[in-house]
DNA sequence: ATGCCTTCGCTTCGAAGA
C-alpha cells in the first residue's frame, strides 16, 4: 500500500494536480492540508469516477484537511480530544481530520504556523502539538498494535539539516528548540518519522518560498513528515519526497511525501 | 536542470503563508 501526503495550498487551484499526482504515483491513500475551501467549494465532482473516496474538512478560506483514499475510508474523525481552539471568539479550525483507510488509521494534520517567536500563534501552535501528542499516546494504550500514520504539515523543521541556513532562521518560527521539542516529544508518545531514513539530507526539503528563486536555488526546508506507530513502521519499505511536483506553472510550494507500506 | 510569490475574499488591498 501507498500512502502520501502533500499541503496542496488550494484543492480548487490544484485539483488537476492531485489527480495526476494519484495517478502518476499509484497513490492508495492521500492526506491533503490547506485545501482551503469550505464543504460547498470542494470540487467532489472532479474525483467521481477515479475510483476514490474523499473525506474533507473546510470552513472557510483557511487551513482545510482532507483525505483521498481508494482503499476506503471508515470511521472519520473530525478533530482530536482536547485541541485548542483560536480566534476571538475562540473556534475549532479545520487542522486535523482522520479515517481508516485500508486498516490504517490515517491522519491528515496541519500544524499551525506560529507565525513569530512570541506572538499569540506561536502558543497555540506548541499547544495544538502537546494536545495531539497527549492524544495518539493514549491510542497507542489503548491498542499497541494500532497502525496509525500520522501525516501532515508538522511547521517544524526537526533539524538544522532540515533548514537551507540556519542563519537566515536565526530567531525565526519552525527552528525554536520549543518546537523542536515538541515536535520530538511524540518519540516518547511511541511515533517515529518513517521518512528521514529513506529521504536522506543534508539538502533534502518538502517545501520552498514562492519568492526569491527559492525552489531553483535550493532553499527550502523539510516541514512535512509521516510520523508511524511502532505497527505502521514496521510496515514501511520506503519512502520518497517528489521534488518533480514543485516544478512548473501552478505548483504548491509543497512537494508531496510518498511512503510504502509492505 | 529552474525561473524571481500565491491564495482567498472582497474595504480590488490585506491577510496569511513560513
Amino acid at each position: 500500500m501507498r500512502i502520501a501526503t502533500w499541503n496542496v495550498n488550494s484543492m480548487r487551484a490544484r485539483v488537476d494536480r492531485v489527480v495526476a499526482f494519484l495517478e502518476r504515483h499509484d497513490v492508495d491513500v492521500l492526506a491533503v492540508q490547506e485545501t482551503k475551501c469550505r464543504e460547498d467549494q470542494f470540487p467532489y465532482s472532479v474525483f467521481e469516477g477515479t475510483g476514490y473516496e474523499v473525506t474533507h474538512h473546510g470552513l472557510n478560506q483557511w487551513n482545510g484537511v482532507a483525505i483521498i483514499s481508494r482503499v476506503g475510508i471508515e470511521d472519520v474523525q473530525v478533530g482530536f480530544a482536547g485541541m485548542p481552539q483560536w480566534g476571538d471568539p475562540a473556534a475549532d479550525e479545520a487542522r486535523a481530520i482522520s479515517a481508516l483507510c485500508g486498516g490504517v488509521r490515517v491522519w491528515s494534520l496541519y500544524v499551525p504556523n506560529g507565525r513569530e517567536l512570541g506572538d499569540p500563534h506561536m502558543d497555540y501552535k506548541l499547544a495544538w502539538l502537546e494536545a495531539l501528542r497527549t492524544d495518539a499516546a493514549g491510542w497507542l494504550a489503548d491498542d499497541a498494535n494500532a497502525q496509525i500514520a500520522l501525516m501532515g504539515d508538522w511547521n517544524v523543521a526537526p533539524t538544522d539539516e532540515d533548514v537551507w541556513s540556519t542563519e537566515a532562521f536565526e530567531g525565526k518560527t519552525h527552528v525554536s528548540p520549543a518546537e523542536r521539542s515538541a515536535f520530538f516529544s511524540f518519540n516518547d508518545a511511541g511515533y517515529t518519522d518513517v521518512t528521514r531514513e529513506h529521504t536522506p539530507g543534508p539538502g533534502t526539503y518538502t517545501y520552498w518560498d514562492y519568492t526569491q528563486l527559492s525552489f531553483p536555488k535550493k532553499r527550502g526546508l523539510r516541514i512535512d513528515f509521516c510520523l508511524g506507530s511502532p505497527a505502521l513502521a514496521n510496515r514501511v519499505e520506503s519512502a520518497m519526497i517528489d521534488r518533480e511536483e514543485r516544478k512548473g506553472k501552478g505548483a504548491s510550494d509543497h512537494a508531496p511525501v510518498i511512503v510504502d507500506l509492505t
